[in-house]
RNA sequence: GGGCGGUUAGCUCAGUUGGCUAGAGCGCCUGCCUUACAAGCAGGAUGUCACAGGUUCAAGUCCUGUACUGCCCACCA
């Protein structure tokens, strides 16, 4: 990087080059200034802890992007920025993934290799894979604090989780109870009801004859899981049915178990479903667990914690309970007691984390009583203390917190936060404590148990915010970036991790954990499906970065985050098997633009003089890219400001390609090579490329770091002499002390955002240049459908009102560089010369000479005026309606008339254009 | 079953409070290797804005309904 800038773009070049200034400026880190107190300089983003179960896909690749789109943002608007990055330990999924490897390598279970043994065998899977992802977020530019990585399960996060529990513990919001819960009969655990995903499968009714134990005959009631009727303590029929009457209180054989249960009377049971008889089996079912709390009925659980059949289940014990169910309808039908099997298509949950069907499953559990907390938690978004970006996902959040069951947050698992809770060998009194208790509370005995159980992953994820930064300890970390400001994250998760982190942030806070939440979409692949390991439609955002470069690919998620709430991403395998995606182009290409537009700046530089530059000598279009610089400046920062990523970023892009490439670039070219002009468009070129580096540093960190420190070399002191300011520091932030001392910072990723350049708006030289462009498009289009060579020098002329020719005359090197004329001349009184093609831009005629292909021209022509004629008659046709001119704004039907009339003009001009052209033939 | 979205060019998508002839990128067509850039330059073609009603002077935009489609939530045997 020490010569000019090399003639090809090399993303990895690049990237190399910013990760080691940023390293060696140590950028990422921050600290809490000495005086301390949370105030406004504070900019906090806590990371959504990728789980450390695998890699990362393009899934985390959006989420950081945008992340890391807003931590720049703010780091060179002059906050005290912190990106607390860390990963999560995720319980069920990684153990169950060392599980099924350790199974895979040696045959073995996790019993087999004891707990402590299993638990150090994740630590080391944690390091190998934990360090992969967190190497992936750097490749992407993360800006994360790295020296404050954390881990859910490091010591500062298990002190906290710690802490939590006691508390809630101690104030009654989280109780023991035998409850139903979803049973993972694969992983052996309870899981949480957002655990569960349902998914249709095709099955069967059977209906199954029950004998009336009086030999009067049967019921007949009908289940999708026959099995379960081994746990059956009643059958329940409405009290409204009409055999109720004579059958409530009679009793059943239950078949195969010689059991005999009653019939009972229940509301629950609806009319005209099914048989009207309902099997209750209150330890298999959330409904029947009801019914049988109603009737005090027995409940018989049938299940092993492995999925089996239990003692209970007589000569079935022992056997899976797909067998089993096998074995029991076959012997009901030899029997006879199958009436008849329907097949039918019904909703099954399935555990997130093992596919495994889930089993209700009545076991002693921890639950959290989160009524109170769910209502605070709703407050603080009715409020507006927290606000969702787009708004509609707020919805989603109360619905879900309006809806709230207590949290089973026990798991018979052995990775994870354990429970914090001894039980007393010698009374019954349950021990807890913030460190371990030695000997019990109450009876003073040192016979002491841990609950074996480790607590839901989510648990200690949603204490995340806080915990991080040292919670319950009050650091000055605590102080200053609590509470955090913006989340980012996919709306999968609103209400799994997002609910939660409010409702803890304000238990253990008492202040919301955030104040916006900016959900961003969900990629999905070009089927327009989740991506998913299972699936193998996952895209590893290296492979788009080895092909694209980091930059692009963040250009290109940027560019496709709008409010939409998917975004599609067909790939398909190169050559080595790498997924590319065409949408990854623009992205690419835009670098690659940058790039050498901002060689061809270094190459132009040479000599630049910041104290020969005069503010009186701007030449007009030196005016105009710097008031184009200025709104794009106002457009990108306020939209940005609000959680629009597309948008801005696509007005730099315009701004980048079609103001400052496509026209000013090109027309400084002859100045700048003129020593006497040079002073004006270097210092301008230097200027406006600076300060869109700048805005694009954010989206496109790596290519714009590496570019700044080559201006650096090549205009160490720039800036506009006598009309920008040096801007100096607004940071209470040590790091962004060093924010340019000059005009220039040592390192882009602490320069200044642009801000103050709203002197430079100007609408009148704006508008006059945009006159010379629809002029020399004119010109253009002529040539082209001339098929004129592009080399040809060609002389052009213009009919045009006075104060029209005016500023064509004032800009006519303008007009001629780039349409290439040998010359060009406007006015009032101009004729159409002989031979000439002609075209209608509002008031002007332009006309280019020593072109006569008559044919041609008449097409021309004549496409150009259907094309106003549509115009002419929609805008007659308004005025013509009286409802429009008395309801319609002024403005808007005065906006009308003189667009009528122009366009009426531009006809009557065509037309005798027209009229000529067929004369002269 | 409840809720939230989507349907705009061949493809992937923008379109803020209703208001000039509905846009971008890619792809396509024509002409250019013009000393920053062929990953480029200049120009061009392409739309019943899903469908049907309604409100309005005016609807891609607001309302109602329909169709298809995606996601989230949900204990129906």
């Amino acid at each position: 990087m020490t010569e000019e800038l090399s003639k090809v773009y090399e993303p990895k070049e690049i990237e190399r080059f910013a990760e080691k200034i940023w390293e060696s400026g140590n950028y990422f880190h921050t600290e809490p200034p000495a005086k301390g107190g949370r105030n406004s300089t504070a900019y906090t983003i806590v990371i959504p802890p990728p789980n450390v179960t695998g890699a990362l896909h393009m899934g985390h690749a959006i989420d950081n992007t945008l992340q890391d789109v807003l931590i720049r943002f703010k780091r060179m608007q002059g906050f005290n920025t912190l990106w607390m990055p860390g990963t999560d330990h995720a319980g069920i999924a990684t153990q169950s993934v060392v599980e099924k490897n350790l199974k895979a390598k040696t045959g073995k279970t996790r019993h087999d290799v004891g707990r402590e043994k299993l638990v150090e065998m994740i630590w080391e899977w944690k390091e190998q894979y934990g360090n992969r992802i967190l190497g992936q977020l750097k490749r992407i530019g993360a800006s994360c604090d790295w020296q404050r990585t954390r881990f859910t399960l490091d010591q500062m996060c298990a002190k906290a989780v710690r802490h939590t529990f006691v508390n809630l513990f101690k104030k009654g919001l989280i109780y023991r109870g035998k409850r139903l819960v979803n049973w993972d009969s694969v992983l052996q655990t309870a899981v949480a009801d957002d655990e569960v995903v349902h998914k249709t499968i095709k099955g069967n009714f059977w209906y199954i004859k029950y004998p009336l134990d009086d030999g009067s005959g049967f019921v007949t009631i009908a289940t999708t899981r026959p099995e379960t009727m081994l746990g059956d303590t009643a059958v329940a029929v409405n009290p409204k049915d009409k055999r109720a009457k004579s059958l409530i209180g009679k009793r059943l054989q239950l078949p195969l178990t010689g059991r005999v249960i009653s019939i009972i009377g229940d509301d629950y049971v609806k009319l005209g479903e099914g048989t009207g008889f309902l099997k209750v089996t209150p330890a298999h079912d959330p409904n029947d667990y009801e019914i049988g709390l109603r009737h005090k009925l027995e409940m018989i659980n049938i299940l092993t914690p492995d999925g089996k059949i239990n003692e209970n289940g007589g000569k079935f014990a022992g056997m899976d309970r797909y067998a089993a169910r096998k074995a029991i309808v076959a012997e009901l039908e030899s029997l006879g007691l199958i009436e008849k099997i329907e097949p039918r298509e019904h909703e099954v949950g399935h555990s997130d984390r093992s596919g495994d069907i889930i089993e209700p499953y009545l076991s002693d559990q921890w639950f959290v009583k989160v009524g109170p907390l769910a209502k605070n938690a709703i407050e603080a978004v009715e409020s507006g203390k927290v606000k969702f970006h787009p708004e509609r996902y707020g919805k989603s959040y109360l619905d879900w917190l309006y809806g709230i069951r207590d949290w089973c947050i026990s798991r018979q698992l052995w990775w994870g936060h354990r429970i914090p809770i001894w039980y007393c060998g010698n009374c019954e009194h349950i021990n807890t404590g913030i460190d371990d208790p030695t000997e019990c509370e109450k009876c003073k005995s040192k016979d002491l148990k841990q609950d074996p159980d480790v607590l839901d992953t989510w648990f200690s994820s949603a204490l995340w915010p806080h915990s991080t930064l040292g919670w319950p300890e009050q650091t000055e970390e605590l102080k200053f970036y609590y509470p955090t400001n913006t989340l980012v994250t996919a709306r999968d998760i609103i209400t799994l991790w997002v609910s939660r982190m409010v409702m803890m942030g304000l238990e253990n806070m008492g202040q919301v954990p955030f104040s916006d939440v900016f959900i961003h979409p969900t990629i999905l692949d070009g089927n327009g499906e989740r991506m998913s390991k299972s699936k193998g439609n996952g895209i590893d955002p290296l492979d788009i970065i080895d092909t694209y470069g980091a930059d692009a690919m963040r250009f290109s998620l940027c560019q496709m985050t709008t409010e939409s709430q998917d975004l599609k991403l067909p790939v398909t395998k190169d050559e080595h098997g790498k997924n590319i995606s065409e949408k990854f182009d623009i992205g690419r290409n835009f670098c690659n633009k940058v790039w050498n537009a901002s060689r061809f700046s270094m190459m132009n530089l040479e000599g630049l003089n910041y104290d020969a530059f005069d503010a009186a000598k701007l030449h007009i279009t030196d005016k105009w890219i710097l008031s184009r610089l200025a709104q794009t400046v106002n457009e990108v920062t306020t939209k940005l400001d609000s959680f629009e990523v597309s948008e801005p970023l696509m007005a730099i892009y315009r701004f980048f390609w079609n103001d400052l490439c496509d026209w000013y670039v090109e027309w400084i070219k002859p100045r700048i090579k003129d020593a006497s002009q040079k002073d004006a468009p270097q210092n301008v070129l230097a200027f406006v490329l600076d300060y869109t580096l700048r805005m694009l540093h954010p989206f496109i960190p790596f290519i714009t770091e590496g570019i700044y420190q080559k201006l650096n070399e090549v205009a160490p002191k720039r800036g506009l002499k006598g009309i920008t300011n040096n801007q100096g520091t607004n940071s209470n932030n040590e790091i962004t002390k060093k924010q340019e001392t000059n005009s220039n910072a040592e390192a882009l990723i602490i320069a200044q955002w642009p801000k103050g350049l709203d002197k430079f708006i100007d609408a009148k030289t704006e508008s006059e240049i945009t006159t010379v462009q629809e002029t020399v498009r004119a010109i253009r289009e002529i040539r082209n459908k001339y098929t004129v060579a592009p080399s040809k020098k060609l002389a052009a002329s213009a009919n045009a009102p006075a104060d029209t020719a005016k500023i064509l005359n004032d800009n006519a090197d303008l007009i001629c560089d780039r349409a290439n004329l040998e010359k060009f001349s406007a006015s009032p009184e101009m004729a159409k010369p002989e031979n000439a093609a002609a075209s209608v831009i509002e008031q002007t005629q332009i006309f280019v000479e020593g072109l006569i292909d008559a044919q041609a021209e008449l097409k021309r022509l004549g496409k150009q005026r259907d094309e106003i004629m549509a115009g002419v008659k929609g805008n007659e046709s308004k005025l013509s309606n009286a409802n429009f001119i008395s309801r319609a704004k002024p403005e808007v039907v005065e906006q009308t008339k003189q667009r009528l009339a122009e366009l009426k003009e531009q006809l009557a001009v065509i037309e005798n254009n027209i009229a000529a052209l067929k004369n002269s033939h």
